[in-house]
RNA sequence: GGGGAGAUACUCAAGCGGCCAACGAGGGCAGACUGUAAAUCUGCUGACUACGUCUUCGCAGGUUCGAAUCCUGCUCUCCCCA
């Protein structure tokens, strides 16, 4: 994997750059759509890549582990040919849910043992397996085995688990090297910044990380009920200490303006549940903020979707149809929504693109986020 | 014509003397959702001059300190027999 800066906003610190793969290029700054167990739910891959079009879509290794379970997706030649993409593949390591699925598990310095959620089996994982699992699914970046704290997180335990993290880390990198590439194409790997929203903490890992010397580099443990202000406060520690010739990734973030504002503090990959699922629950993204396109004003209301029109869907449905989709519980409905919120995602980080090289996304960031602040 | 069952809020449906403005489900309205245990979850859903007051359980009377709940009559619905 390489990375190239193709450009730098001269009013922040945003960047633009490619990052090019066995399985492509990947235009930085980047949405990466969530397709947790082997697709984006709502959308078909060819709706996915002729519609909205990421160079790159994330997978989960929890639950891929659970379900089609590691031999399938061995014998199936990789996840790409499993699930029908070639383009870019990311896979997290299942480090959210030693944070989301809490109440099932238990965390050791050898690994974390989970509860399956599915048929309350037994699991453990540990930074060694996690690996050899992620060699077998073969995104073409996976990720670090880490613990994503929660928030509030007491400051005694955030250290703790930052510091086991880094221990995890080491251990990923030393059992990687012992295991070959499964597939005809290689993979990067990311190690993952903790420390909850704790100053020193944040610059402690972040120093660790960067002295990783991998890839890339991402920042986790943020965007879990944290105010914006204090995400947006240890990105900037964060984006500091990274090294700037390799790209940012900020996991799990978020909502548009989220994105905005870490794209001008230096952050260059994102991902986020947000547009899919809460397409699924009837929100609508659009530039002059969300909608609840269930809602009662919107039952006569036969303008289009979104007069911005950057996905099909926008101009070919009006509201008054998607809301009443919504109200009788189509399917369609979510499938409409979520064509509308991944193609809004990608335009928004796209058009950030432009402005980056163009040198003023800074005023356009400011601009937008004060457009997408004031609901509809 | 004879016998039986039943009428409860927008709908279905509990309740069968006081803890009932009335369980539950649906529907309706609104909110939440950030590396997906989520096509999910939460709240509200008789009226109002709203920590209280008022009008509700087919209709009209009655019994009782007190009735959606008991009694009488009426209206309507459904089932069985002729």
């Amino acid at each position: 994997m390489t990375f190239d800066l193709k450009g730098k906003d001269a009013q922040s610190s945003a960047r633009a750059g490619v990052i090019t793969t066995d399985h492509g290029v990947i235009e930085t700054p980047i949405f990466m759509p969530v397709g947790t167990v082997a697709s984006v739910k709502g959308v078909h891959q060819r709706e996915l890549k002729n519609d909205i079009n990421p160079d790159i879509i994330l997978g989960n290794t929890y639950h891929l582990y659970l379900r089609p379970q590691i031999d399938v997706l061995e014998k199936a030649g990789g996840l790409h040919k499993f699930m029908n993409w070639d383009r870019n593949i990311l896979t997290d390591s299942g480090g959210y849910q030693v944070y989301s699925l809490s109440a099932n598990r238990k965390i050791k310095e050898e690994g974390v043992k989970f509860k399956s959620h599915i048929d309350g089996s037994y699991h453990t994982f540990t930074p060694e397996n996690v690996m050899e699992i992620q060699r077998s699914i073969g995104a073409d970046i996976i990720m670090a085995f880490d613990e994503c704290t929660p928030y509030p997180c007491d400051y005694n335990y955030a250290k703790r688990s930052m510091k086991m993290t880094h221990r995890w880390l080491d251990r990923c990198v030393n059992h990687l090297e012992k295991v070959p590439f499964k597939y005809d194409y290689s993979q990067a790997f990311f190690p993952i910044v903790q420390g909850s929203c704790y100053k020193d903490l944040r610059e402690q890992s972040a120093e660790y990380i960067a002295n990783a010397g991998a890839v890339g580099n991402a920042i986790g443990g943020l965007s879990v009920g944290e105010p914006a202000e204090e995400m947006y406060a240890m990105t900037e520690i964060v984006t500091a200490i990274l090294p700037e010739d390799k790209p940012r990734y900020l996991m799990g973030v978020g909502t548009p303006i989220n994105i905005l504002e870490n794209i001008a503090l230096g952050v260059d990959m994102f991902d986020c549940v947000m547009p899919t699922r809460n397409a699924r629950n009837g929100m609508l993204f659009t530039a002059h903020g969300s909608i609840n396109i269930k809602n009662l004003k919107w039952r006569d209301d036969f303008s289009a979707l979104d007069e911005m029109a950057i996905t099909w869907v926008d101009t070919d449905y009006s509201k008054a149809y998607v809301r009443h989709l919504f109200i009788v519980n189509e399917r369609l409905a979510a499938q409409i929504a979520t064509i509308h919120n991944l193609g809004f995602y990608m335009w928004l980080v796209r058009e950030a693109r432009k402005h980056i090289l163009a040198g003023d996304f800074r005023t356009w960031k400011d601009m937008m986020v004060k457009q997408m602040d004031k609901r509809l």
